[in-house]
DNA sequence: CTAACTTCGTGCGTATACGTACGTTTTAGC
DNA sequence: GCTAAAACGTACGTATACGCACGAAGTTAG
């Protein structure tokens, strides 16, 4: 069992585990842990359409869609019509939405900090900065790998 | 924006490549990246309880019976009746659950390769060992944490 | 031996995650 | 300017992910 073997299986126990946490940490605000990236992603450039926010969270325009439905319903965000593009919708953070997310950000500390409970400053941007190269060497190339692999 | 405020947003970053990665490659056998996760576990250590295969996964044991119920549709898995315990059912992979899974495995090699392509293997054993310890954090002191952290 | 507690699997409800197909609008190419 | 291609949002179907509540069976305390 090499590194690589695991290496999946170990990201996929993490990240669930960071969710489930997240969950039940952010449900006391009413939002759940999706939600709150969402939140955070419009929180950093107010003002995006859609497909920008899905984007950006990264997630599929068509689960964004469904988690504004929910959180307009909310009454945490606002879909507006794009001034220029008839097409698109602009969403915006509305007043309680920047609250909520504030709350649920100061909340989320308790997590944050668990997290890294057992990594020193250094070893954490260690662990971010691989984690990243992994992301664009899985993105970048899906089809380099394909044309260089010589088909079975 | 300290490393301790990325880090949730890029391991979640990380795992949903991951995981569209896994799902497009495993559809050509007939499984999802999940399925494939559960088939894993019970190839090594074969029979088990649901009970038992979801702690291992790890995943939610109502999560884990939806998934033996479509598995078992496809002939992957089957549930007997537990051989001492009349409230227990004991997964096992059916020959074709086998054959499934490692046919699948060998597919996955090209997202494994893929994901150590930029990191050099002392440094995937880095990013194996600072996952597990921070899976560790995150799991193990839920009570810890609130205990020290005197209340604000 | 029985009552209380725990554990196993199940059923139900909600939220995500994505693929695919579709209608509407915008952009490109000529 | 007009048609073809691309982009935006939507609708629908399937699979996870989990919490919660429930009945059945096992374990423990007295």
């Amino acid at each position: 069992m090499t590194p690589k073997d695991e290496l999946p299986l170990v990201l996929r126990t993490a990240y669930l585990t960071l969710h489930r946490r997240s969950d039940a940490v952010f449900a006391e605000y009413g939002i759940t842990a999706d939600q709150f990236v969402l939140l955070a992603t419009l929180a950093r450039g107010q003002a995006m359409t859609q497909r920008e926010l899905a984007a950006r969270m990264p997630s599929d325009p068509s689960t964004v869609r469904a988690m504004l439905v929910l959180l307009e319903k909310q009454g945490l965000v606002t879909r507006e019509a794009h001034p220029t593009d008839a097409r698109a919708r602009t969403v915006r953070l509305t007043k309680v939405g920047v609250r909520t997310y504030q709350q649920a950000f100061d909340a989320g500390q308790e997590i944050r900090d668990q997290m890294a409970e057992s990594l020193s400053a250094s070893e954490s941007r260690t662990l971010l900065s691989l984690l990243q190269r992994m992301t664009e060497s899985l993105t970048e190339s899906v089809t380099n790998v394909v044309k260089t692999a010589d088909e079975v």
